[in-house]
DNA sequence: GTCTATAAGGCGATAGAC
DNA sequence: GTCTATCGCCTTATAGAC
């Protein structure tokens, strides 16, 4: 940890030293694709290494060229979609407007790394539990900086009656968890497509859930 | 099926007979909680037979007495635990009283089933793509079945103008996946009581969420 | 960087005694 | 209803050739 509680960054598991060919990093992002669709679709235990490497293209014993174990490629799927959201979207509540304009980027950005990186969250939502211990604290870390970082915001629009929600820790629990939920039910192409879902959610989680009226939160505020 | 779309009602996977004495019974419930227990903390695949019936204290093969296979004792807990809110929530919203009023109750017996029986649905919500394709199937209809419910009294709520959530559909996976999140973060004893986690968690959902005016949901409406 | 071959052990499940 | 003993298979991981 950093002296701001910000997770500190570290190389992701790797059995191999930290400066290698563009070739081996392909190929290792390779492993780490096809293990995360494997994990996703049948749980990390019930697959084997022979089954990630056939995925691949090679035998299972290649494997370990470019991971240490099998909880170390798991532990880099976790990581990679653990870290991302950090990096991509906490700097949306950095940026200039109200906690209301930002939290309601924040929305969008989550559910879209959430679509995107579909796959590879299934398997960091489900498959905690098989890391080491101390990769799990990693893990944890960076997910309690991102709740944290959240409930600041939130706590931010509340002290200024922008927000009218009684409180910050139980609202970003129930605000996170229905996020992340998209996970389980959303299927491209049936039913709502995403914009129209990230846009029902804004309207759940912001203005209705959170309480923020509508002058704080439409683009055209500044026009009033 | 039944014809009104409710899942039809069928034994949990056996390996013996419909009718087994107390003892028989008991002893199928002591292994489910120690399968629930092991596969809690360690996931369905890394748990073997011999580690379910030692925290029994039985040997593996005295297992295959009570159940015909592994996936039979995970599709046992998983059964128990979705039908049971299908029995004990949904009458919540068959009883009197206005649809938010219902809507109130289901939230708290949801949260109070989660908390009480806590340790399977973690395997309930984690450990599904482990079922043959027939007891997975099974399991989601129970669930489909579930949200339906809730779906249709928010859709009832806002045809009577008491609910102002615009999308039924939308809100009910914003509700349940909120709801069921509880299970990644309450501990009880750190933070809120879980009283005052559903209390919380009515005004979220209900009245912020959902939009439903005090007059709707307290429980002095009727002195109106 | 990938291969073949294999070590060392765990797995689910079964047979048959008691 | 539980036991001991075991079958046949699969697992992660390593050794060493190429």
């Amino acid at each position: 940890m950093t002296s701001d509680g910000r997770p500190a960054v570290s190389e992701a598991g790797s059995a191999v030293p930290t400066t290698r060919g563009a070739r081996t990093r392909q190929r290792r992002e390779e492993i780490v694709a096809a293990a995360a669709r494997t994990f996703a679709e049948q749980g990390y235990a019930a697959v084997g290494m022979r089954e990630i490497a056939e995925a691949v293209g090679v035998r299972g014993a290649s494997l370990y060229h470019h991971f240490a174990s099998k909880e170390d490629i798991l532990y880099a799927v976790c990581l990679a979609v653990t870290r991302e959201p950090n990096e991509e979207n906490l700097p949306l509540l950095d940026a200039a407007g109200t906690p209301s304009q930002r939290l309601a980027a924040l929305v969008g950005g989550h559910l879209r790394h959430l679509h995107r990186r579909r796959t590879e969250h299934i398997v960091g939502l489900h498959e905690l539990a098989a890391l080491t211990p101390g990769h799990r604290a990693e893990i944890d870390g960076y997910r309690r900086y991102y709740q944290r970082r959240v409930r600041e915001v939130i706590a931010a629009g509340m002290r200024s009656g922008e927000l009218t929600v009684p409180d910050a820790a139980l609202a970003t629990f129930a605000m996170l968890d229905m996020l992340n939920g998209l996970s389980n039910w959303f299927r491209p192409g049936r039913g709502l497509d995403l914009d129209a879902v990230v846009e029902g959610y804004v309207d759940l989680v912001v203005v209705r859930m959170l309480g923020s009226p509508p002058q704080f939160w439409r683009c055209d505020h500044r026009h009033i």
